[in-house]
RNA sequence: GCCGAGGUAGCUCAGCUGGUUAGAGCGCAGGAUUCAUAAUCCUGAGGUCGGCGGUUCAAGCCCGCCUCUCGGUACCA
């Protein structure tokens, strides 16, 4: 869309179940509020729009294990989160969260609409219902014993031992979590979202009309549909969330996937009574700022969404990042392998700027990336304090020395030389701006990094330092054009860097640039006076860098001396159910890949009572061959269960440590096929 | 297994619809310079463009097979 009037940035809600690190910056906040302050630059209507997402089962387990209320939880995370955004230098236009009473409106009015309209299916199934707290259990808040693996504390969606995706109706000898109570199973109704009946639409939306969507946005969503959508259930029955607005929805919310994308409607709501241009005008544009987790929602769901109800603008783009690791391994909150923002702002006082260059300089637009602290300090040792701030100081020092912080005139400019670079000025300008409007932002800031390598190369080149002996009109020049250049420069940062800009336009004592300012030469009138300079960047000592990678080596050895922990024992139980399990000693005779599986082998065991086929998802750590031949316990008497057409008769008892790594349990010497092990 | 994204100099990445000696930044080596936070500027070394095969006058780019990384999905009795 080339004429549009004005632009809607939305950028992905952070789950308040904890605080934002630093990979939540570079792929979302760091371009997002880039893109925003370069739009408002330049004069154009836009609104950045973030919020914390504060529904969903996470939250209240996390509530539940500390005892306190999920508001309480995301109340403390929403506060964290929103602090040091702002503390960052988040231009949000407005930064609200899913709790507030607009959002209930808006969500429930939302699904109001669609139910209305016929939007939805209605589906009844089967759930556990918790009688004593009167409530249907969602899967998080039912554990019970898994039936792949054996562990007690498998939840309702998952078995986090063996990492099977479960039905709760799976699970064996199942517990209410909220009562501890025995749940028992009953009818409920859910609606569901028909993708499928949008999926004609989003082929010709995606796959037709967006064909300039990054590659990694543009290839999952044609992989999610070529895979055939599926309808999605839109409620669950819980008490956390927005309550869905119909008859007989008593205890039931809004899927938290479904009302968090309407946060993004509700928070501009809150912001301007003039909202619905923003979402309903065709002439304004919505650009999604997300990361690669949620590429399905901004571009399936929440579109079907949005069509659905009709009245809605659908995105324009929605140029999502990959991910970041940190020190090579993946960045995860639960252990503890972050930078986190808040203690970033703590511990590099007023060094916003830094964070900022780093995470654009490196950020993941186009494959996963990595950060590494000893990166950080070469990136602001090597380019921010070298190049950028070195420049700027020379700039200004030399001007103070020779001029006394007076702009001298520019004269007339007939050296070629000069010409070039005041035209070079421009051409970098303008680098910069095709990079923004694609989105390109790494290569955007490195294109205003340039602009400082010509300020340096111009100096070097021009050497006024030696010509102030010998002519000192010709001295004037140079110097007006490299304050023109450092004051160009002090533009160009203002999305990037946006501190570190205002000290420099400080320092330069100007004030009130916009981007139409940029590639000229009269930024700075003769005669106008500069203030003295101060150092833009500081360095970073080895000792500053050695004290956050010894902060990582802390949470590693913790990590791994919690993975030491063996799990807490079972609960006790009679000789006699012991007994039940008949475990014996069996041959491998044979065993194969199952074909198209990635962990699966099929095993033929001679059990010493027969030969019987089990499959057994140990693919991943042993080859076929290195098998056959090697006793095994196996446990005879288990159901039956068909695995990819396969019926499995039995499994085979394995050791498995905290890193997931499998090995047989075997007797001590050999010994026949069919030996009872108890 | 299937789907998607990637594999280009020591590191991080560009390479437009295939077209002359494959580029940038950082790092490294040598030189110049001193206005500047020992910063800057110039020059240079360094690449069988993941591997093999094919199409073409011509392939990093197109096709086939293989391989590694990341993500999604199926699968772990």
């Amino acid at each position: 869309m080339d004429n549009y009037k004005r632009t809607l940035i939305t950028t992905a809600l952070p789950y308040a179940n904890g605080p934002v690190h630093i990979g939540h910056l570079a792929g979302v906040y760091v371009p997002a509020d880039i893109y925003a302050r370069y739009l408002r630059m330049k004069g154009e209507n836009v609104l950045l729009i973030g919020g914390s997402d504060e529904h969903g089962v996470p939250i209240t387990l996390k509530a539940k294990n500390e005892g306190v209320t999920p508001q309480d939880i995301v109340d403390r995370y929403h506060g964290i989160i929103k602090k040091s955004f702002a503390d960052f230098g988040m231009t949000f236009d407005v930064y609200s969260r899913t709790t507030t009473e607009t959002h209930y409106e808006t969500a429930s009015d939302f699904f109001k609409t669609l139910y209305e309209k016929g939007e939805f299916l209605e589906k009844e199934s089967d759930q556990y219902y918790d009688d004593e707290a009167k409530q249907f259990l969602a899967d998080r808040y039912i554990t019970g014993t898994c039936p792949h693996c054996g562990n007690d504390g498998a939840y309702g969606d998952q078995c986090e031992s063996c990492g099977t995706s479960l039905n709760a109706t799976d699970l064996k000898n199942p517990v209410s979590v909220i009562s501890g109570s025995v749940p028992v199973i009953k009818k409920t109704k859910h609606w569901y979202l028909p993708l499928d009946k949008h999926e004609p639409f989003l082929k010709q939306w995606i796959l037709e009309d967006h064909k300039e969507w990054k590659a990694n946005v543009y290839g999952q969503c044609k992989s999610w549909i070529d895979q055939g959508l599926q309808p999605r259930a839109v409620s669950r029955d819980l008490d956390w969330g927005v309550p869905v607005p119909v008859e007989g929805a008593d205890g039931k919310v809004l899927y938290v996937w479904f009302d968090a994308p309407i946060g993004y409607i509700s928070a501009t709501k809150e912001l301007t009574p003039e909202w619905e241009k923003y979402w309903k005008d065709p002439e304004s544009r919505m650009l999604h700022f997300i990361g690669k987790d949620n590429i399905v929602f901004h571009c399936i769901v929440f579109p079907s969404m949005l069509k659905a109800e009709g009245s809605f603008n659908l995105p324009e783009n929605v140029p999502a990042n990959e991910f970041l690791n940190l020190e090579g391994d993946k960045i995860s909150t639960s252990r503890n392998w972050a930078v986190w923002l808040h203690e970033y702002l703590e511990e590099f006082k007023d060094q916003q700027d830094v964070l900022r260059y780093v995470l654009c300089a490196n950020a993941p637009e186009t494959k996963d990336n990595d950060f590494t602290w000893k990166d950080f300090q070469a990136r602001n040792n090597n380019e921010l304090v070298a190049i950028l701030g070195n420049f700027v100081n020379r700039a200004m020092i030399l001007t103070h020395k020779y001029y006394d912080g007076k702009v001298p005139a520019l004269g007339n400019v007939v050296d070629d030389f000069d010409k070039e670079s005041i035209a070079q000025i421009e051409v970098i300008v303008n680098k910069v701006q095709a990079s923004l409007d694609n989105f390109r932002f790494r290569e955007a800031i490195k294109e205003m990094m340039n602009l400082a390598r010509l300020g340096n190369k111009y100096l070097a080149d021009s050497e006024p330092w030696k010509l102030i002996k010998t002519d000192e009109e010709r001295v004037k020049t140079i110097m007006n054009i490299s304050l023109q250049i450092t004051a160009n420069l002090s533009v160009l940062m203002q999305p990037f860097l946006p501190f570190s800009a205002a000290k420099l336009q400080a320092m330069l004592n100007i004030s009130g640039q916009n981007w139409e300012t940029l590639g000229k030469t009269d930024l700075l009138s003769e005669g106008h006076e500069i203030n003295k300079p101060e150092l833009l960047f500081a360095k970073i000592e080895d000792e500053t860098i050695q004290k956050q990678l010894d902060k990582l080596e802390a949470t590693k050895t913790a990590n791994l001396a919690a993975s030491k922990t063996a799990e807490p024992a079972k609960e006790n139980i009679s000789f006699d159910e012991f007994m039940k399990m008949d475990i014996r000693v069996g041959t491998i005779l044979s065993a194969e890949k199952v074909a198209k599986t990635k962990k699966l082998l099929k095993l033929e065991v001679d059990t010493g009572i027969d030969i019987r086929t089990v499959v057994s998802g140990i693919a991943e750590f042993f080859n076929p061959e290195d098998i056959i031949g090697k006793q095994v316990s196996i446990l005879v008497n288990l159901a039956p269960r068909k695995i990819k057409g396969i019926e499995s008769q039995g499994m085979i008892l394995m050791a498995e440590d905290a890193t997931g790594e499998l090995v047989f349990i075997q007797p001590g010497s050999e010994i026949k096929p069919g030996s009872i092990v108890r």
